[in-house]
DNA sequence: CTCGCATATGTCGTGATTCTATACGTGTAG
DNA sequence: CTACACGTATAGAATCACGACATATGCGAG
């Protein structure tokens, strides 16, 4: 019973992995699977979208990294929302509650 | 009071376009308006996105086109959901339901 | 009458982002 | 010792929304 494949609306991969951040710095992997078990099995982060998308979000200041044991006895590297991160996260909230909001609108019309 | 830009998810415009054409048929230019009001004025639909995504839905074969008298007695091309155009809407429809549930749930984790 | 504006359609090039596929390396369980 | 879960990473392709631009017409204001 593989997961569903996500298919991923472009943009909002961003706002996902800031806000997993929030709860408390992790590594890239452990991300993908806490985004993945707190939707319930449906949002499935790919490591070629995932990766790519950390080193965007640290080269803009937005997360920070660091390299550490993980639970595993194995090195992985942590990352951390950096103030700016906690800013934009606020800001790509409201975003996609207001986004959501309108094709709410358009839906019933 | 400009309308604020709306930085359109990608994916989302052809699921906007099939439910604005389900109620009755209209042209490209009628079509972003309608959005822009059921939005209350949060989606605006960019020219340089509309005209090639209605392109791309009638290659599909999920809309239809024909040339009619607009209100104001000049050309439009008219465009009409295809049944092929309403099954692809239930089956957006359901994918954006359960993907802004998802995501809801990632932000509420 | 003419000038500007809303109406109306369209294309081109760019940029952003996600995906698939591939590669590599390690610790542990069987 | 071998498979598997863990863990990071990149290259290439595909998609798609956007800004800028081009074109044309009907209508109302001055």
């Amino acid at each position: 019973m593989e997961p569903k494949k996500s298919e991923l609306l472009q943009g909002t991969l961003d706002l996902l992995i800031l806000k997993t951040l929030l709860l408390d710095p992790l590594h890239g992997y452990g991300i993908a699977q806490r985004i993945l078990a707190s939707s319930r099995e449906v949002l499935q982060v790919q490591q070629g979208s995932l990766y790519p998308a950390l080193h965007r979000l640290e080269r803009k200041g937005l997360i920070a990294s660091e390299w550490k044991d993980s639970e595993t006895a194995r090195m992985a590297k942590y990352y951390a929302l950096t103030k700016a991160g906690k800013a934009q996260l606020q800001t790509e909230l409201e975003q996609w509650r207001r986004y959501a909001r309108a094709i709410g609108w358009v839906l019933q019309s």
